[in-house]
DNA sequence: ACTTAACCGAGACGGTACGTCGTGTCTTGCC
DNA sequence: GGCAAGACACGACGTACCGTCTCGGTTAAGT
């Protein structure tokens, strides 16, 4: 993982020697590279335009963070903290949908050429598909897992329900419509996917129950 | 469009004067695009490095493709021709099935690194992915609306299917699975996909037909 | 020796394949370096800022030139051409003196910081004080010998004259003077060393024929 | 002058508050920079490796020194204390080249290697230059005048003697040799100048008591 | 056969950004 | 207050590709 989140401090309380890392300029690094990242894509981001940007030198980047992957990782992961989580409606379709309907906000807002540009960049590094992984998908999925988790308990969803089969359905032809652009990604389509999606799943309910 | 395909005939049938293009080169030139692309990401490549592997000169590969996402869409398109026809078995499940597990097999192939690269750059080059979407996806989809109609007029679908929001729910899982690489994508996910989808389909059809 | 001198020709008449080489960024980037080197010495000169003053990228100079040492050197000998002739008066005292005065000319001129900056940095760089001996002082010495032998002709100088000898303490101690700046350099100097190193070489020559 | 040389402590025998200077450090540093400079040249020394070497902290470098060139000039006259006396053994001869031959062994040893240093900084350093001179140059040409003098006093040379003109002229091709290496500096060569340096004196000597 | 015109290789060119290094300054906590 | 540790802004380093250019040489079609 990137160098960029914590000083030199060790796990006991006490501060290492020397000058202590500058907490303004870690800042504006972040917030720099989130906004060139939003002028344009990951390739045409580049450190010394985000240290000029930021009004640091090259080197207090290159201190930091070791790739430009890193770099972004740790910029997106800063500003991604406490969107998107999911509500608790009593009722799976409604809160997924309307979490899935929040994500495409989100992905057609100034943020989503962040994560266009994570996506984009991580087809040719993993260390930055892996953070995206990490930082957004996970926390956002854990959270999803309980929220279906809710609706088998309610009965509104099989037992035995292979929960990424459902969610990856549920979520991936908002990504591929996201990033291939081949169709229009408003939240109309959130609700329609997931009607579709579920009432898969719910079939499968009722078969296994009937069989 | 790239001018990667045409010399400067006319549309007429006279030949231009001049020394013709020289068919080889092109032909290397768009072979150790690929070659390259898939030892390393979109934007390691460089002309430099496909001249030279090319054994031909930087000028000529930038007299006939304007950019890197030009070659790269013309030597994707040039390799893409005969692949992943959709069969015709009698049973929509059936085709759809079969079709989406080659397109697993191309995903996890060699050729897998070529598609990545290609929706990677395309994140931060319009260009390029409209070059995917018209050279893979378009022509590949045209053969689906035909293989799903196929299922409507057999009453195996419902009359009504939103065809897109469909094929979106059968591919985007897969998309999604290729460029997050969050979870195993195997064959065997193809058919738990359409069955999950297809199902909901199908229900979507019968609960219409109900009321 | 540095690469600046002659472009990829050989030795035969034809002209190697590619781009010729611009002679006009050849001379500036020249042209420059002697400018800069007088407004500063040489550790402060920087081949960035030469690039600039030329109005040339930083790449043409580091292709033709491997060092700074080396374009430095060859800018020394581009303009170091057709100065400090030996005169030919009929007598040797007449000939090194003005010559000499005419060396301590150059020395209090500009050109001398240039000479100053070659001594100076040919003192961690081999190459650059070879370039001086071989593109500086050499030529010139060979015309000394050719003085002196005439002053050997004539009978002014005695014919088993150690020539290095005499024209090292000739010009070392101008030299000294020049580098370590501890006494007054003025033309006046050559006259009065010259007249103590030819009276001693001379004494040499009566004492030696006494014998 | 350098502020190596001195602590805080005024001209009264007060001390400062606080803690004092480290001597250990004081002698590490200037210890580390003859010894690095031994091994390349001015240009190529850097403070970062001397504080490295001597273990101790950059900062701790540039309280004392304002300048490598000041740091340099100490280092060099804390170790040029008892060097190259100068002899008296009853002949301005015999106590000149004794000297020059001492003078020759020690540009020819390591110690030579930190003279060039001095001397070729010093071309675009007027402090390193000057630091040379005072520290080097003119104790010992005071010891030369002295030389001289007793050599007037014998009647070995002429009483109007020009001492800085013979001095450079005995010295000049020395240093010449030392910086230019255009020829072989050994011992030799010191008997071999100062026979014809004092010849021409010597001569002037009786050419004016002649007249 | 000769001209003509576009092609092609080679490679120099002005740029831009790279990632590294040393500078001299600073901020901290310990001694 | 000295000192180590080390972060910082700055500036130059030498390299790699970019996309453009200028050459000599090649290859056919049209004379």
């Amino acid at each position: 993982m990137a160098q960029g989140e914590q000083g030199r401090t060790g796990s006991d309380g006490k501060r290492a020697p020397g000058r202590p890392r500058s907490e303004e300029s870690r800042q504006a690094i972040l917030s720099s590279t989130l906004k060139l990242l939003k002028q344009a894509g990951f390739p045409q981001l580049s450190i010394e335009a985000i240290a000029a940007d930021a009004d640091v030198s090259k080197a207090t980047v290159y201190r930091w963070w070791p790739t430009k992957a890193a770099l972004v990782a740790d910029a997106f992961s800063a500003s991604a903290d406490q969107e998107l989580r999911f509500p608790n409606t009593g009722s799976v379709h409604q809160d997924m949908s309307l979490q899935m309907r929040q994500l495409i906000r989100v992905f057609r807002s100034q943020r989503g050429k962040v994560v266009a540009a994570l996506l984009g960049g991580g087809q040719s590094d993993p260390e930055l598909i892996a953070a995206f992984r990490d930082r957004f998908l996970w926390p956002r999925r854990r959270q999803a897992y309980q929220t279906l988790q809710r609706g088998i308990d309610r009965g509104e969803l099989p037992a035995g329900l292979d929960m990424d089969l459902t969610l990856d359905s549920l979520y991936g032809p908002i990504y591929m419509r996201f990033l291939i652009r081949h169709g229009e990604l408003n939240e109309d389509f959130a609700d329609a996917l997931c009607g579709l999606v579920l009432r898969g799943v719910e079939l499968s309910h009722s078969s296994q129950s009937a069989s």
